[in-house]
DNA sequence: GTGAAAGCGCTAACAG
DNA sequence: CTGTTAGCGCTTTCAC
């Protein structure tokens, strides 16, 4: 591969000038300018990035971590980010923590090793090891999806409390009193904002919500359709059920199916998020949506804004909560 | 961050030393071995790998180009690819050639400027120009997918005539005679495969197929979904539909839906590759599905194979046909 | 306007 | 067994 050196060579000058000519051109003669173009044209001289970076401490690289790749969240997302990336010359390594906040510090590691140049990140830390880990890290951040309390990082996501809210008042309004809540993961940001609108919402409309009603999975679909066959087959079973997101209501309808109830007749279901092919499912689930464009489009216009700006006129944290969208589908109906 | 530097004046030893120690520590004294770890430990020295990389021109980074990082195959062998490379302390860098050759090479120099140690990709470009380009790679490589004649790499894909010839001769042992195909994109390897299996199945039962009875789509769920309009409104509609792929068939069943007919009852319907949450869509469908785990295990574990390997001793292109396996579903009855 | 020289952090001959 | 030295390819003062 052709080097700076051989442009030098071959144009007749120094490299340093032709370093010079290639980040300001103005600061060159005319003439050198073009015999070093030319030179460039002729060899196919393209700088080496990793001398760049050793010199700069920054790679043309970002890093994403995501707990799972596979959920279908996740392409979408990577999908716009990698083209903002790409216009911007940076590509992405992507990276999955598996839920495991000692393997999202591992592989923050080896990014910052890297020295990536910005880094969008679904925490799922707490405690302040973590904390402070990710205090240190010293790169631009923005973290999606689960807020992380005292973390001087931007964040996007959206009102969890207000997606559950407002799937519990739909369900409520179509006469429900027993509704269930499969939650997530105990601890989650999001998990426990989507219970805390479950709960609020039918403490106000001035309905008990008995212990056995609210279970935690794990947002897996497994996990989803275990609980639902406990809940469905239990002697007080309830009338409705509020999933925590996508892939444990796909659990929780396999279950129904399975005990050869119909959704629905004898269940209403509803979820948080998206399902992948949604429009193909029967019956249309009703659910709150939350525009996964938007959130990658907010969080990579923040990453490289915080990437092409200095850390001295680096704003402080932005925070975004994005409104979810009621979809009504086909899932409810009167108890 | 601590250097090489520090290490060796904490410890009292020369860098070159250090240097020594990490990568052949029976060449160094146990004493010196020691005071070199402990002072690593003290420092908390973790090596620059960018430092390293400029050295030796590779880094601990693999490359994936796929076509569309939304397609839920995608999302299950990066998963595998990337705890493979993890494991070896590589990272992944992903991108998305939307299916562009142009765009594919372009990405494809990106990657090799990042020096990565690897690469797999899913090829999408055909010709001498696009050949010899990646002919001059010179890193390992292993195309997934799509077989790309006359390239000199590892390639790991199913057996996509054998999948159609399946699906077809099925159908076709309900009693149809009418079946039609929407083809993926004519000139893509896998589309050209499983057109030919259904053309071949079809001769070899002595069943004539109607140019109109062939169509072709583009694998995305949009054009399936037009494709099978056109074909369902038509005179002569078939009683069956072989669809390329899993969103195309996607596609054709909000189709067959919105026109408000049933499948099978109406339309049978059949498909190449696995439908996510295929269990929970209505009617299930019968697919020729390929085990994208397979695909992926044998995808990292040759590439890996070739990044240890010397370049003398690699081994010529390897080759691999994945047999796929005949799911039936409920899609499919007597027309 | 251009060039010489130092250095980013590491590796690998080559001496000793 | 250990240290000296010369780079890998680029950027960036600092002179001229």
């Amino acid at each position: 591969m052709a080097t700076i050196r051989d442009v030098a060579r071959l144009a007749g000058v120094s490299i340093s000038t032709v370093s010079l000519a290639l980040r300001d051109a103005s600061r060159v003669s005319l003439q050198t300018q073009e015999r070093i173009a030319e030179a460039i044209r002729d060899i196919g001289y393209v700088a080496n990035p990793i001398a760049q970076t050793l010199k700069s401490g920054r790679s043309r690289l970002i890093g994403i971590i995501f707990g799972n790749v596979t959920n279908p969240f996740f392409g979408e997302i990577l999908q716009k980010v990698e083209r903002a990336a790409l216009e911007r010359d940076h590509l992405v390594i992507v990276s999955e923590s598996r839920f495991d906040p000692e393997r999202e510090l591992a592989i923050l590691s080896h990014l910052v090793g890297q020295r990536v140049s910005g880094l969008i990140l679904v925490p799922h830390g707490r405690g302040e090891r973590y904390l402070n880990y990710l205090r240190r890290l010293d790169r631009p951040l923005v973290t999606l999806d689960h807020r992380v309390e005292g973390l001087p990082a931007d964040f996007v996501g959206s009102d969890n409390h207000l997606a559950s809210a407002m799937l519990t008042e739909h369900m409520i309004r179509y006469g429900h009193r027993r509704i269930a809540h499969i939650a997530g993961p105990s601890g989650l940001w999001t998990a426990d904002e989507r219970k805390r609108g479950f709960l609020d919402t039918m403490a106000t409309a001035g309905l008990g919500v008995d212990d056995a009603m609210v279970v935690h999975g794990d947002y897996e679909a497994e996990m989803g359709y275990g609980l639902a066959m406990r809940l469905l087959t239990s002697a007080s079973r309830p009338t409705a059920i509020l999933a925590a997101n996508n892939t444990t209501a796909l659990g929780v309808l396999q279950a129904i199916d399975d005990l050869g109830l119909r959704c629905p007749q004898h269940i209403s279901l509803t979820c948080i998020d998206d399902v992948p092919w949604s429009k193909i499912i029967k019956p249309r689930l009703t659910m709150a949506v939350q525009s996964t464009s938007d959130i990658a489009d907010i969080a990579s216009s923040w990453l490289f804004d915080r990437i092409d700006q200095s850390v001295a006129t680096a704003p402080p944290p932005r925070e975004r909560l994005l409104m979810p969208k009621l979809v009504v589908g086909q899932s409810c109906a009167p108890p």
